[in-house]
DNA sequence: TTGACATGTGACTAATTGGTCACATATTAT
DNA sequence: ATAATATGTGACCAATTAGTCACATGTCAA
């Protein structure tokens, strides 16, 4: 196995970091300081070890903006692990392909994009 | 989030639970002696760690035959993980959905299973 | 029944991880 | 320059986890 999704799948393996990949996904851009608001119940320290946790997995990207440091979310490695790992067990998402297929066939046209 | 969401994504954090699953893949209905002999490196006791966590995430059932265990994989929690979490994440999905829409618009009859 | 085989349990240690703090550096505003 | 703000670092402790072992239970075969 790729080291590096071991790395993803370690870092996604926490609630509080996959609670800040949601906070990124809402609004991206946020600093350490703004991340730290939303768990109150930790300090700043506790929350930027999570960062670079998720940093080294490449999952977030920052980007310094002065005094300050924007955090980003960088999906494409869960994107890998889904394709590469997930994929091989997960049928809901054959299922859904399939669902898919079954709409395209009786009228391509107007299958949802969704 | 759930918990059960939480337990699932920590049986997976580990390389040797997911090489498990992996090895349940290829091969359903292991005892822990076929298991075992997989991984020389770890002693019973740990395999037996491995399994017990991933029975409690719901990942692996098991069945008593005689005086041995069968494993079997259990795919659908990583299904749901997928469903209800990565997929708000993953457009390699995504794509690959709509890649298999362009090819059966092209020709719906002539579309590849996979 | 006896012995070999397969799995189970609790205790224990070592390693990793989560979290905090004192302190340091860098940036902005006055 | 000074002070306030924002982030960074290393040490440190607590909690969890990985792994092993001695020992126990249950099962099959002779």
């Amino acid at each position: 196995m790729d080291p590096d999704m071991d790395a993803v799948f370690r870092a996604l393996a926490d609630p509080t970091r996959r609670s800040i990949l949601d906070a990124l996904f809402d609004h991206d851009g946020q600093t350490v300081q703004a991340l730290c608001n939303r768990s109150p119940e930790m300090t700043r320290f506790g929350v930027m070890k999570h960062l670079a946790v998720l940093e080294a997995a490449n999952l977030v990207t920052t980007k310094r903006v002065g005094r300050t440091k924007q955090h980003f979310l960088n999906p494409v490695p869960i994107g890998e692990i889904a394709d590469r790992w997930i994929s091989k067990y997960a049928q809901p998402f054959t299922r859904g392909m399939v669902d898919l297929r079954h709409d395209l066939e009786r009228g391509p046209s107007r299958a949802n994009t969704a």
